[in-house]
DNA sequence: AATGAATGAGGTTTCATTCAT
DNA sequence: TATGAATGAAACCTCATTCAT
């Protein structure tokens, strides 16, 4: 329940107050990384949006590239909180569609506050001169949707299973990101072909496998 | 045939040497926002990257945003004519799992060259503070899609059209990021799932609409 | 008998707990001005060694600099009274040779607890962009050592007196600071120097003016 | 004659224009470390001082420890050039008096320019959070006056000469440093003090190994 | 037209000091 | 009185852009 694992942070917010302004600071670091991307975001300006002096910023976060990683982690909870409630036992017996149906919409909540910030923790940044493959936020969600996949077909072939994930998440990623360049109503539909696309890309995996 | 629109260029190379100049420079640009993003290369970098000197490079281009603009332009050239060349009258006979072969191939051989050139493309850049919704690369390929479909189901609604080119190319960009992160072998894989992924998609449309 | 005089001081620390926590702040202080330099010795840091909070450290002390005083002081008066020990009447008596060993065991026996610290004592710091031309603690060594040698050569000048002090007391220090940086062995030998140094130096004067 | 060793420097300064203009910064530098020290010196009043924009002092010097660095060479090059000069070979028929006499004027040709400075240099400064035991200026200073020992007493014990040159040139640095800190006359009287106090060191050597 | 040194606004981060609790 | 979170001025350094040569 902590904003952030102990690695981001320079103290552990234990007062209420303190943990609220770390959540003000995420919230704020959320929106400017959202609108301008990780490198053209600044502290000072994270600081501002949060209603608190720089110095305050940098007595939680080391530097902005943890700030970046708190917030990942956030998200990473978030995501996978709403993920999780999916992975129910008849998840195997339900139909594709409907399992398509409760997993898009367990994304749906958690992406719908902030749906620009999803392209920036997808994208990851370069750390330490070395470009991050997968980011971190990536990896979680790939993992908990190939748990999703082994229990709705577990003699599918585990690295098969895993490009299959990846595909999932990519995908479901890629057009999430369309439905935020898109108006309301236009944004609603883009969810539906998100469903008819990974529809059409599991039903056969259905007949092959099961 | 200019290597730019003139919006971005300070002057129309006339020369054949002002038009070397200008690929060389759009090679380095190529190579080093590939490499670090749009922030993170710097003009300098690229001048010297192009082995000319950085007064040469303010010369041809105004600004960054401006080189990367014609950056842009460059490659919606280049993969529209890739693009091009599978919209044959032809396509509408076609079994839609060869039209699918025959398009992830012509993108295929567009991206091949620099593939993580396409991330940094397809992300557009946060210009003056406001963020582009579409880069305008993005959009001259959902344009060119759209062509395509519009060719193999005139009977399909525009609005509709529109919405598959844009899923088709977003998620058509989203597998060949995936292909980036991985490894040869795998990297190939990914391309297979990419066409699963269209097939999935596209032959219900077959169906409905034809 | 108080730690530090009024002018470095917020309040006079009446009670016992009140001097035993200056004291300890007084200890961390020298440790790290040892350590690092005026300059990179945060107080915060200071007051984290010492065990108490930065708000304590400010009740006692207005600014670093007044601090800085008080360390100074107290190394002032702690050096004073070993060398006050060696001011005794039969100084005149004495052979040369004896005076400087008993100088010299007399700073070795003040600077022995914390070297470094001497050098950062010495040095002195810039003060509101003003450089300390003598340190204070610099200015109460040479008082001392005119006084020593008003003792031996009543005869001395005091023009010339006080120009030999200078000279001792900053020769001495020059080879305590030398010998900081050498190991044990070394160090030890260093000490041997300086008391040919300071013979060499001061046994034509016995000559002259005695 | 270059201004700078290549280690130190972004980029060699070829034209007579950029040599100046090098030149010209670590003028500035020496002013601003003489009378601030390392730490309080910032770069943008070394380069407000040297009357250019920061920008270009980072064109030439790559961060402020390698500026320090450039300066301490430039002082080592001119001080060993003075040394140098005395280190005829007639050095070991000369009266001792005459030998020391020859030294410190060369020293206070090298130092008499910016006496401040020497203090700084010196002491070297804190490099990459390991407190630097000997600043290379000293190092070359001793290591010049050690061969200038070997030429006039070859039969003395290496040991024994490395030391008695690390005396000299710690004690030569503290009555520099004295002087700085006296008006014109006391300085000049200063330096008399120093030439009876090396005088007094060594004389018993001579006798002692000749 | 080409060069590249020069510029300086603005970025991240530190740390002396204050003040509400 | 003691605490330590909050503050913000100011440090170092980068890099897009200009302009004298």
């Amino acid at each position: 329940m902590n904003p952030s694992s102990p690695a981001n942070l320079r103290r552990l917010p234990r007062q209420l107050r303190s943990r609220r302004r770390v959540n003000r600071i995420l919230d704020a670091a959320a929106q400017l990384f959202a609108e301008a991307g990780f490198e053209a975001a600044t502290t000072n300006a994270i600081a501002e949006r949060a209603g608190i002096s720089i110095g305050s910023l940098y007595q939680y976060f080391p530097n902005k590239a943890a700030l970046f990683r708190a917030l990942c982690e956030r998200y990473e909870r978030e995501s996978l909180a709403a993920l999780g409630a999916v992975l129910t036992p008849d998840l195997a017996r339900l139909e594709i569609g409907e399992v398509v149906e409760r997993v898009v919409a367990a994304l749906r909540q958690s992406y719908g506050t902030n749906p620009g910030l999803l392209r920036v923790l997808f994208q990851g940044h370069p750390a330490q001169g070395q470009c991050v493959p997968h980011s971190s936020f990536r990896e979680a969600m790939v993992h908990q949707v190939d748990g999703l996949l082994e229990l709705r077909w577990p003699r599918l072939a585990p690295d098969r299973r895993r490009l299959v994930a990846e595909v999932c998440v990519q995908a479901a990623d890629a057009l999430f990101d369309l439905a935020l360049k898109l108006e309301r109503e236009a944004a609603h539909r883009a969810m539906d072909e998100l469903k008819r696309l990974l529809l059409g890309y599991l039903e056969p995996l259905d007949r092959e496998v099961a």
